[in-house]
DNA sequence: TGTTGACCTGTGAGCAACTCACAGGTTTTA
DNA sequence: TAAAACCTGTGAGTTGCTCACAGGTCAACA
């Protein structure tokens, strides 16, 4: 198979094939006629097992040892028990912060019904949030800052 | 004020300040003598109102065009109130991706109880994972590709 | 007066996981 | 035979910082 054509397989772009394989989950060979790469059904199943990987929050560093790990005929299986817990937990703090955010948010645009728009006068930006009581309980601080 | 004393009046790091400085959102003026960076109160209000839109869940592009806007002496409010409806539907969004995420993991981690390890044998990696179920009904492709 | 330490300066790289653009070589199709 | 569609690697862009570096400035103490 070539680029294109594991990509397709795997559903993910070129691009990505690439980038995986420069990232060295991907070993395929290469033709020396035409200087392509030549990818195999093994490389498609590394390629599947990756994507699986990552939709369950595996990062590609850890996607990597897992693989490298397999290589070398041990089992990763006690690794990724270990880390996909610690991932359940951080998914689990993580829909619990979005949810305070999404509280503060939901009060905050009732409030503002209330409020009038204003023009900015040299004391004040935009009354909407400054006066926007973040009751900061110090556990968001880092909660809003990985938004697309 | 210097660098050290506005950001710990706004408890951010000196380099948060200069970072913000560099993107257009501070201007603080120089003293020549020593060519430190002077920085007015009026900083300290755009540093704290940045701050308190970055928790929010707003860009610092956003952040700028709506300091701009109150330079210019007119109301951001209602881009204010635009932009943060967007954001309210998606932390909504987010927060049920999550939650998607997190029922599968779980029922993921109830499944493995019952497995073995297993040795890799060159056609399975680490059963955990490829006879994970993925059930992909295609709302969690981009989910979960922002954590820490 | 010297020197130690704490501060300041700007710039450039690093993070994560891609995505896109570029310039050039190859293969397929019309 | 020539255009279209593919392949190659590399380098930069994304977001919001954070850290490192090399060098300049300043206050205090011996």
């Amino acid at each position: 198979m070539k680029v294109s054509a594991i990509a397709k397989a795997a559903e993910v772009t070129p691009d990505t094939v690439r980038f995986y394989t420069r990232e060295g989950l991907l070993s395929p060979h290469r033709n020396p006629d035409n200087n392509y790469q030549h990818y195999s059904t093994e490389d498609l199943r590394r390629l599947r097992f990756a994507r699986k990987a990552r939709q369950l929050g595996f990062s590609l560093p850890e996607i990597r040892s897992i693989l490298m790990q397999a290589d070398d005929h041990h089992s990763p299986c006690p690794m990724v028990r270990d880390v996909f817990e610690k991932r359940l937990t951080q998914v689990e703090r993580e829909i619990s912060e979005l949810q305070l955010l999404r509280n503060r948010m939901k009060s905050a645009l009732s409030a503002w019904q209330a409020m009038p728009d204003g023009t900015p006068d040299g004391h004040t930006i935009c009354c909407l949030i400054e006066h926007w009581d973040d009751g900061d309980d110090s556990v968001l601080s880092t909660t809003a800052q990985e938004h697309h």
